[in-house]
DNA sequence: CATAAATACTACCTCCTTGTAGTATTTATA
DNA sequence: TATAAATACTACAAGGAGGTAGTATTTATG
């Protein structure tokens, strides 16, 4: 029921940025701001620059930027560079052949909740996110 | 967005005894009929016997056999047993202060989703699931 | 051109989950 | 009472996730 640590690091990072979408950031300043480890920050950062969300500028004064299209990035693409959306698709109980037609017993009650968050997390942008002005 | 494969196992063995309430199982029988390794069960069942599910029967001719309240028994306290229900009442974000007062980015969304999640796990018994005729 | 400040890369450590193995204990029954 | 068939217990192994550490590379700038 929880997105894998990397994955709340991840969106955290991108929604923060999404904020000030010109702005760019060190990992350093992420760091500070968001409270997650620098060295874990400076593994995650070059997977979210390789997989389109950001991109890098090297050397002094450099640091990370949102990329033009963050507008219509979606949670569902987020979790899927570094969790897999797989799991919003598969049966709860883990059978392989678990669907409409042979289902597990949990199926009826669960199938239902999982589609809706998995629509949820392929609707939900970081511009969505991004001005709907939460506090944490 | 999945249980541990060990609430997995939990669930699917005592949904399948649910549906024969009265009979005794072996650990071997269930391996063999569920498909779950069977030292795994093997260390499975003593906790589930512990937490008041089943009640086993040592020596020859032994098993397992579930209880008599197992009508009751709900998929949240089998969670409970095995992974702890705490994420359904946590931010998805892991952060611990999220609530309605202070919230996440996420929480808007995901809140409403995670809180139905919860009150299904605590409303569905064993009973219902037995008796729903699914195949698997 | 030297230096400082940034990202990039790679190896490692620790903990938890899943699963395996072996042995001890209990009890029905021939 | 010996044996077989069952649960109970404990230690270990493999793999992944989260996190740490050190070093290499890149680039702006005095």
């Amino acid at each position: 029921m929880k997105l894998s640590k990397t994955s709340e690091h991840a969106i955290r990072v991108l929604v923060f940025m999404a904020q000030t979408p010109e702005e760019q950031y060190s990992v350093n300043t992420l760091h500070e701001t968001l409270n997650i480890p620098f060295k874990y920050l400076g593994r995650l950062m070059p997977s979210l620059a390789a997989a389109g969300f950001v991109v890098a500028t090297h050397g002094k004064n450099g640091g990370y930027k949102l990329l033009l299209n963050y507008e219509f990035v979606t949670i569902a693409s987020i979790i899927d560079v570094i969790d897999a959306m797989d799991s919003y698709s598969q049966c709860i109980l883990g059978f392989e052949n678990c669907g409409d037609g042979k289902s597990c017993p949990l199926h009826g009650y669960w199938g239902p909740h999982r589609d809706a968050i998995k629509k949820l997390w392929e609707t939900v942008t970081l511009k969505d996110l991004a001005k709907r002005g939460f506090k944490i």
